[in-house]
DNA sequence: AGGCTGTCTTGATGTTCTTCGAATCAGAGA
DNA sequence: TCTCTGATTCGAAGAACATCAAGACAGCCT
């Protein structure tokens, strides 16, 4: 990833900018808007949305693939597909570990996100 | 099956139903997921996510097409079709006074998607 | 009434997305 | 090493989407 992308990505959004202020207090630039709209996207599909749910609530912090596909009535390969997606999105992290795949959610993300949406996250100027 | 509706509709959830925990808290079932899902996707546009953000920024409260078209290098059409998706999610009203129509936000709605990401909204209901 | 301006709808086109089956890759165990 | 299971990637088909030009509609102004 050496590049001067012009674009943002949720990766330098992690890095040091704290993320812009609520979109009811202050219009985002276009870059904020480019930078994070790949992530509402990816949780713009309900099936997605129901795999985030599963990961983010797991107990212990993390859910095999093996638990996740059969809540579904759907192929193996298109829960992969779609882990993809919320991979590239920056929401989860997987880690295979021997035999099985384990997914964990990225908290920080999912608060960005909120904040974005305006609910007053305090310390927020 | 008569009218049992399998599906909810963000209308429903605005109704009564206090919209569901934080997705860090407990697997949503998949009629929410449904339900809330097509607002995720309308926030996962570029365009639709600074639109967004210039209507729920607005210093009265409201916004003129005339307003935010400009804003973009984009034909009138597309814009109107883009605020018609973001009507159609449940995120905003629009109202036409005279000549020209005004968008708003619908609050109520942007807290539901940021509670659900799992802020500790601290009022929840 | 007639024309003008602002907004939305319609129709068309190229792109992206969802989904599957088949093939491939990664580890575990015999 | 060979085989078996779990997960991902590849290739393809059909649906959904973003965009524009052209046309239709709504409300002002002369």
């Amino acid at each position: 990833m050496s590049k001067q992308s012009p674009a943002l990505s949720l990766t330098d959004l992690n890095a040091g900018v704290p993320c812009c202020a609520p979109i009811t207090e202050q219009r985002i630039p276009s870059e904020t808007a480019a930078a994070l709209a790949p992530a509402f996207k990816a949780l713009g599909d309900p099936v997605r949305l129901q795999l985030m749910s599963m990961i983010a609530s797991a107990p212990t912090g993390e859910i095999c693939v093996c638990d996740l596909t059969p809540a579904f009535d759907l192929s193996g390969p298109t829960i992969s597909h779609h882990l993809k997606t919320l991979r590239e999105a920056g929401l989860v992290d997987a880690e295979r570990r021997g035999t099985w795949v384990y997914y964990r959610a990225r908290p920080v993300i999912m608060r960005q996100l909120a904040s974005l949406l305006g609910v007053g996250s305090p310390a927020n100027t």
